[in-house]
DNA sequence: GTTGCGAGAGAACGATTGTTCTCGTAGTGT
DNA sequence: ACACTACGAGAACAATCGTTCTCTCGCAAC
């Protein structure tokens, strides 16, 4: 009985990286104490100093969590929108209404992170511009598995077409940029089939 | 000789404000004190308090001046790239390549600015939209006046494409992004005419 | 000349931050 | 029972921030 508790706990590290995602992504990562984190964590500072040996570190280590957990709420819901019936490139864009219409949407925690310029360093921007760069590989998979004859460029285009709508939706509020966002979509792919 | 100056000065406002330009814009708003754009302006402390009585009116004061800066070199820019034969709503993408393959880029103020969510308040929030309604509504004139017959949402998809390239060029430090917006501008321009 | 006002230089103030340190105590092995 | 360890609670520390205050000097009016 040393390997699994019996009763499913909550790991330290997962309650400071939900508290860190929570804080963070609502108010920007300057404007989050540590001291902030510890109360909504509900750890000691001490142990919240174990596992992250500073704000930097725990920025990092919320970066990429985030990564991994964004990726997979998108890839389900572009799933769930196919098997509906949607096109898989242009189902991202209905992932994407989904995201943006949430009442506490805010944008791109990495979009919004890397304009911390401050609060950011090297290894930080790695993982954001390899977030992107996973986002758009992903999207160029259902491109060319969905539509083979379109050109190289498609999926690139697909990348900005929605970090356009990411970040137009949270400056107006509205879906109205990922809408036409998925018209052009609709357009561009339409021509290559 | 009350009214001007015989010598051209740099008014204090101009000092602050250029002052505010560039520390903002290159290292963000929570990241640049007050006694920096003091030492930077060259004014003192007490100007600095009665030109703009809070930083949050400065960073106000500078969010409009950006705007009206941005604009004035975008549209040169774009007229520049018009008068050598280019498409008016594929010059604004030769404008911006010029703007993201400069050295100093670091994106769009608006866009990092409103990342910053504790240093902005609504009255900043209204400043940033309104420029990219602005913006947009630069573009719907572009567009309307070269293509007649293309789809009220070419415009909004014009924007989006815009806002996209800059976020990813700031991301990537390429200019790719830009590249491949154009591309699926010219595509989507070239469906409609 | 002197009186008074405007403004520059920069110290002071109170709040907040990231990080570390102290103290007290619960639990473990012998 | 006793020493030892580990850790939670939270005070302490130095730095930095936005903002205000003090002190000083130059200069214009009379």
């Amino acid at each position: 009985m040393n390997s699994v508790a019996e009763i499913e706990t909550i790991s330290p590290e997962r309650s400071v990286l939900d508290a860190a995602d929570r804080l963070y992504y609502e108010r920007g990562i300057a404007a989050v104490s540590m001291s902030e984190i510890r109360d909504s964590a509900d750890v000691s500072m001490r142990r919240l100093y174990m596992l992250y040996p500073s704000k930097r570190d725990l920025v990092a280590a919320w970066l990429s969590d985030r990564h991994l957990r964004w990726m997979t709420w998108f890839t389900e819901a572009v799933d769930r929108h196919v098997c509906q019936g949607a096109d898989p490139v242009l189902a991202t864009f209905d992932a994407l209404e989904e995201w943006v219409s949430s009442p506490e949407y805010r944008g791109c925690a990495f979009i919004n992170s890397i304009a911390e310029s401050a609060e950011i360093d090297d290894s930080h921007r790695g993982i954001i511009s390899n977030h992107k760069r996973e986002l758009i590989a992903y999207i160029a998979g259902l491109t060319e598995a969905a539509h083979p004859g379109s050109p190289p460029w498609l999926s690139d285009v697909m990348g900005v077409l929605i970090d356009g709508a990411i970040v137009q939706s949270a400056i107006f509020k509205t879906t109205t940029p990922v809408v036409a966002a998925r018209a052009a979509a609709t357009s561009l792919i339409g021509k290559f089939q």
